[in-house]
DNA sequence: TAAGTAACTTGCATAATACAAGTGTATTAA
DNA sequence: TTAATACACTTGTATTATGCAAGTTACTTA
C-alpha cells in the first residue's frame, strides 16, 4: 500500500516546487506553451536544444503531475498536441519573475519582450 | 583566448536564469540566507539534507556569480559568513512566486510564512 | 590529554542528462 | 510505384551531476 508516493524533500512550499518543476528544462517546456507552440516539434526547435529523449520524458512528467494537457490533433498516425491547465498557466509569474532577474543581473542575455512580462496566466489556459 | 565563457543555452533571460540558478539546491540555499543563516552548518541543518560537497561546490558557484559574498567571521582558523549581494536579494520574488505556486498546487506542502511572502528584496541586504 | 565542533575534501556509487542513431506511420515528390 | 521527407518518438551508450560515507585540518572545551 502507499505506493506512488511523491516524497519530496521537505514540507516547505519552495523545495516542493523545485522538486516539481526545479530541472533544467520543465520551464522552458512551459515557457514555449505560453508562447502558442503546442506541438512535439514546435518544442524541439526553440534554441535551447533540448534532447528529444528528455522531451519526451518532461512532457509525460508535466502531463502526470497536471501542469499540461494533451489532445489529439490528428488520430493516423495519433499525434497529440500539448497545452497548458491552469495549475500551469500559474508557473507565468514565476517565469516573468526569473526572466526580470536575468535581464536586470546577468549582462548577456536578451530582453524580454513586453507582451510576456505584461501577460497574465489567464490569458494561457484554452477554454475549450 | 576567451576562456571562461558562461556560455549560455540561449539569449533567453528565462533561459539564462534557469542555467544561473535552475538547479536542485541554490534557491534552498539563498532561501535559507533570506532566513538569516549565515553558515555553512545553518545551511547544512535545513531539514532538506543538502550534501556538504554540493553545498559546498554551491557556495563556490553562488559566490563567483556574484549572487553571495562570504566575509571572515573568525581568523584562527579561517571562517566565512555567508551574505546575499543585491543581486541575490533580488532574487527574492522568484522563491516567492515558486512558494506561492506551490502552496496553491501541490496539496502535500506547508504554507510559507507570512514575513517572507511580505518581504522585499531591500530588506534581506546587509548594509554592513 | 581526549573528545568535540566547524568547515570542508575525497572517493566512489548511483542517477540524470546528452548525443547519436534507429523505429513506425504516414504524406509528398520523382 | 518506389523514394525521400516529416513527425514523434525510443533505444543505447557516454558523460556529467548528484548522493553518501568517510576522512582531514584547525582549533575549543571538558
Amino acid at each position: 500500500m502507499n505506493t506512488d508516493t511523491p516524497n519530496y524533500r521537505s514540507e516547505c512550499a519552495l523545495s516542493t516546487a523545485l522538486d516539481v518543476i526545479g530541472d533544467k528544462w520543465s520551464l522552458l517546456i512551459v515557457r514555449d506553451m505560453c508562447m502558442n507552440k503546442t506541438k512535439y516539434g514546435d518544442f524541439q526547435s526553440s534554441p535551447e536544444g533540448i534532447p528529444t529523449n528528455i522531451l519526451a520524458n518532461r512532457l509525460r512528467r508535466l502531463e502526470a503531475t497536471g501542469i499540461v494537457e494533451k489532445k489529439p490533433y490528428r488520430l493516423k498516425p495519433l499525434r497529440y498536441e500539448y497545452f497548458l491547465t491552469a495549475k500551469g498557466a500559474n508557473l507565468l509569474p514565476v517565469l516573468q519573475q526569473l526572466a526580470i532577474w536575468a535581464h536586470k543581473h546577468v549582462p548577456e542575455c536578451g530582453t524580454p519582450p513586453d507582451w510576456f512580462l505584461n501577460a497574465k496566466p489567464g490569458d494561457l489556459v484554452k477554454n475549450h
